[in-house]
DNA sequence: CGATTCACCTGAAAGGTTTCAATGACGCAA
DNA sequence: TTGCGTCATTGAAACCTTTCAGGTGAATCG
């Protein structure tokens, strides 16, 4: 059994040159129909597989993209990885993943590989900004998209904007009347724009306090901690509305809350998240979160970067897209917690 | 801005061979060490970056594992992918994704690109058995473990053993004392097994029914569907438990359910879903459901996978990990949906 | 009939690395 | 002095493909 077979075996088994295959896959029109369907059935029979590493070296650089993102395991960073994906595909380009875990020694091994791979491009959720490797990546041609809450310039970016996606959420509160929200998410930087959106609506309300639980991440278990400390404060000192950084702690919060069925959600606390992710319209009591528009995230992101690589005039571009609110249950006025308001926000 | 730095310029730049400069990289014992600094400045002043397309093409393929997953959107396979990352990075190697989107064309076009970077090996969960082109790539040598129901012989397989998992979960609704069971899921193909153990737990219980309500796919949305088709039964006829194939089928039931409130969970209608999701434990009424050893799992198909690149003396190997059994408020018997409920269960 | 075109095919270079046999330099024992 | 073992380094081959300048023979044109 022939252990490897390349482009030579089987120019030899169909008696032509190594050029004519390379023709065969890459331009069939300059190859005779004769030879072209004789070389694809010796290709066959000898269980040819064109090797891209080769292919790629040659070409220098080939067809993939590489997307960083923060964590996997949270819906949100799945779905917008899956976009991608599926963007990607349809620009005939190949993306393939990591998980930064919010590790920098991972998002930093992930740039490496991906740049010693010679990938087309990176999309990234950066941990924190963008650090020096990105820049040097950047120096040396590479086009880096970033996916975050600041517009850095020297990069393309998709800046989702957080900050109208916190003034709606803060705005539906004060609508349905809570007068003391918190605000429950960290670390801080990674969700300034939120907090700041939040925070730039209340203050324009008498009376309107806001306050901010801090939290290392944005799990659920995250959001069960912070729910334990929002119930260890007096009655009369105690928010009456959560803005959660997203529907991870969101959903971990409505856990601590409704364990010990002293506070319910949302009559005591209404409880907004941030993300749509699937699970937030099935939660124990379904919830009003702001929906991010994840497919044209995607979209742009492969545009930009797909841009930056293909177009020598390419300037940078910093987007924004506006977030939308989606009322369920967990801000629900009089009914609140009905299942009946369950189908609410349905995703179409 | 010298565009192109190899392995070449920096030689040059250091007044040493490429051999040399190679040899800094890899086999730095065998450089003086004061040629090894020298070499290394250069390195960093000229922004080298090493062209792993080239080292793999020279080396014969590298240190990377292909993976293909049913779904990235359902979070039991991003878990999964999530755990084969962390396990191949511990084996020194890197894991790539795709997500066939349970589509046999997306399926192959993974498997072919995978084959044409020359990956180490190929962990899959795949559409539906084993594929000819699966079988062609075993023949040529690549290792490929199968995250599947069945234990196919010439594959290494992690059979997740759905089998015991449907005993589990039926023997738990006869236990609270239901005798007409719904199973929920399909294609039957896909969850063969965890049918057939709730088939034979039943058929082993006088006077227990069981029915098998087919899904097209096994999302949130079919669970929905099903709900409906549940709920047009008349309530003589209707089943009072569901095992449904999958957690996310499970919400979507429980939101079928719950949304005009006729029935009530689990008084009503028991149900029990599989995988223990992240949200199974956070659903509208917290879901009893099947919880696979994911971190295991994956370890093993990582270790297979190595061990059939590796070792010339591999043997395959069906490796069936036991499931276990999460009861949680979709089945307690009395004070049953009361958010009391919520803990049980937790992960750690 | 010679020249021009055309379609098809060829052979070799190039791309950046690793690896390996070979070389050079050096010290040391005989 | 020669011979020998060590250590550091070298240069070229090999990995497999794509590309490109050119070559061949047949058909077409004047």
């Amino acid at each position: 059994m022939a252990r490897r077979v390349g482009i030579r075996e089987v120019a030899d088994a169909a008696g032509v040159s190594v050029g004519t295959v390379s023709h065969v896959m890459n331009k069939p029109h300059l190859v005779s129909e004769a030879t072209r369907t004789r070389v694809r059935s010796v290709m066959l029979e000898l269980g040819f597989v064109r090797n891209d590493l080769a292919r790629q070296l040659k070409m220098g650089g080939g067809t993939t993209l590489g997307m960083i993102v923060l964590n996997v395991a949270n819906p949100f960073f799945a779905d917008l990885a899956h976009a991608c994906e599926t963007a990607g595909e349809q620009a005939g380009h190949t993306v393939v993943f990591g998980s930064s875990d919010q590790l920098p020694e991972r998002e930093d091994r992930y740039l490496d590989l991906f740049e010693e791979q010679r990938v087309r491009g990176v999309i990234i959720a950066p941990l924190l900004g963008t650090t020096d490797r990105m820049h040097r990546l950047r120096e040396r041609g590479m086009p880096v998209v970033l996916f975050d809450i600041h517009a850095e310039s020297g990069f393309c970016s998709i800046t989702m904007d957080g900050r109208v996606g916190g003034e709606l959420a803060a705005q539906h509160l004060i609508d349905i009347g809570r007068s003391h929200i918190a605000f429950v998410g960290g670390p801080l930087h990674q969700v300034e724009d939120r907090w700041l959106g939040a925070q730039g609506v209340c203050a324009r309300h008498r009376g309107v306090q806001l306050t901010h639980i801090d939290t290392p991440d944005q799990t659920i278990a995250d959001g069960r901690v912070a729910g334990e400390m929002l119930k260890a404060i007096p009655a009369e000192d105690r928010p009456d509305a959560v803005f959660a950084a997203n529907d991870l702690l969101a959903i971990g919060l409505l856990q601590a809350l409704m364990v010990s069925r002293e506070l319910r959600v949302p009559e005591d606390i209404a409880i907004v998240g941030y993300d749509d992710i699937d699970y937030a319209q099935s939660a124990i009591v379904p919830l009003t979160t702001v929906r991010q528009p994840v497919d044209q995230l995607a979209e742009h992101a492969v545009r930009l970067v797909l841009d930056e690589a293909d177009n020598p005039e390419h300037v940078h571009e910093h987007r924004g897209l506006r977030p939308e609110l989606v009322v369920r249950a967990s801000t629900a006025g009089n009914d609140a917690a009905a299942p009946a308001a369950l189908g609410t926000g349905n995703h179409p």
